[in-house]
DNA sequence: GTACTCAGGATTGTATACAATAAGCCCGTA
DNA sequence: TACGGGCTTATTGTATACAATCCTGAGTAC
């Protein structure tokens, strides 16, 4: 015990896999690779300058957290998420967030402190309107995950974490399309007022309708970018 | 080291990683490993007489699925789950669960064949009782594993497998402890019939008053190992 | 006696070498 | 031309060698 002052733990990254991981997943979800790209170990390695350990480990992360596809003994694709998968994506995420608000709408002690705070900065946020596409982005990924910290459970946290990861892919294309910033407002803070308000079945409706909103603007863009690609 | 090439391979897995993997899964939830048993690369490889590459590998899944916990730069070690994370990880169960048989409850065409035959299933095994308790723990993980097949989500059922996975570290706990075959049908059957009668509300009260009771059972049987343990 | 320093050993992180597998191509045959 | 066998090559799976990191404990200064 008692480190040395001078160790500092620096919060980068711990090893070159790790740092992989997060480049990779980043070119992804911005479409710099093409759907079913086939990607090579030894590709990786020349482009990141390591040996294939390391490249070897991020992609079975790379794999596991659904970015890439991996078939034995050939290589990895990037994955091509079709519309069903993205459906399913929603659900779960639906489940997990229709709980979350539920379970906070029930027990009132502990997080509503958190849920006062967050409509205090909601509120600003609508009244400040309107900013850049990407600072609401964050906000609205802060929203959900701060909802689900103040349920208090980190399991369910990470795992949303995960999903939304992997439906950023779309998001950011329905980003690019459009802002929806005061309709997304008004849906927050009405979600955080039924919780406030200790009315669940309310906090329910207003959760699911704005996890549907987001689900069905993801949709009518993939739609539009696939009929777009066919035309042309 | 040096493994003689006696290629006697069994063509069962792909790769040696995933035959390590399973079969430390295996070993981890019948508790052959003390928790917090720390777990290093080359006493692996010495009990698999493979090389550090698969072991490594295989160890990086069993992080990712939670059996094991990784620091970098130092050992593994074989995962000791808290009462904290054991209510987490039932928590999400439930909320997927509970989004499951709200889904089948509200939509009638497709999944209500299977939903049917599940019930004959488990009113035969109402009548047939009692079986093994082995059998029986089959059963119920089918039970709700169908259920998230027949809503057609496999990324959900995927997620409740893993989640089950870990939990079955504490049902073997239970299982061992007592039978409750008789009211586990009961409430499997009073899912079902909710399910066939379009009762989205019923159905999801019979499913979180059975998940719940799981969950008791877990936690008093946990309660009363560590009581034991500490009074030995 | 306490706290600090600094070797030495143990263990993981990374790089590279070798083996096994799967895909593609050439070529021969009917 | 169509088809199939076997070689070639590209790529991953596995093993091993080397580097970096962390823990331990003896030794020393105060």
């Amino acid at each position: 015990m008692a480190p040395k002052a001078g160790r500092s733990r620096t919060r980068e990254f711990s090893s070159l896999s790790a740092s992989i991981v997060t480049t990779l997943k980043d070119q992804i979800v911005q479409w710099r690779y093409p759907p079913e790209y086939r990607m090579t170990e030894a590709e990786l390695c020349k482009q990141f300058g390591v040996s294939r350990s390391p490249v070897r480990e991020a992609l079975r992360i790379l794999a596991t957290d659904g970015f890439v596809q991996r078939m034995p003994n050939r290589s990895y694709r990037v994955k091509q998420h079709n519309l069903q998968e993205i459906e399913e994506l929603y659900d779960v995420r639906l489940a997990l967030e229709l709980f979350v608000v539920e379970q906070l709408a029930n027990r009132s002690a502990p997080g509503h402190d958190d849920i006062a705070a967050l409509k205090r900065t909601w509120t600003s946020v609508l009244n400040g309107l309107p900013r850049k596409d990407e600072e609401l982005a964050r906000l609205d990924t802060q929203f959900h995950e701060t909802l689900a910290l103040a349920a208090g459970n980190k399991t369910l946290l990470r795992q949303l974490r995960a999903i939304n990861e992997r439906l950023m892919l779309f998001r950011i294309i329905d980003f690019a399309k459009a802002h929806r910033a005061t309709s997304t407002c008004r849906q927050h803070l009405a979600i955080l007022t039924f919780i406030l308000a200790k009315n669940s079945a309310g906090a329910r409706k207003a959760m699911q309708k704005n996890i549907e909103e987001g689900r069905n603007n993801v949709q009518s863009a993939i739609k539009d970018a696939l009929a777009r690609a066919y035309s042309l």
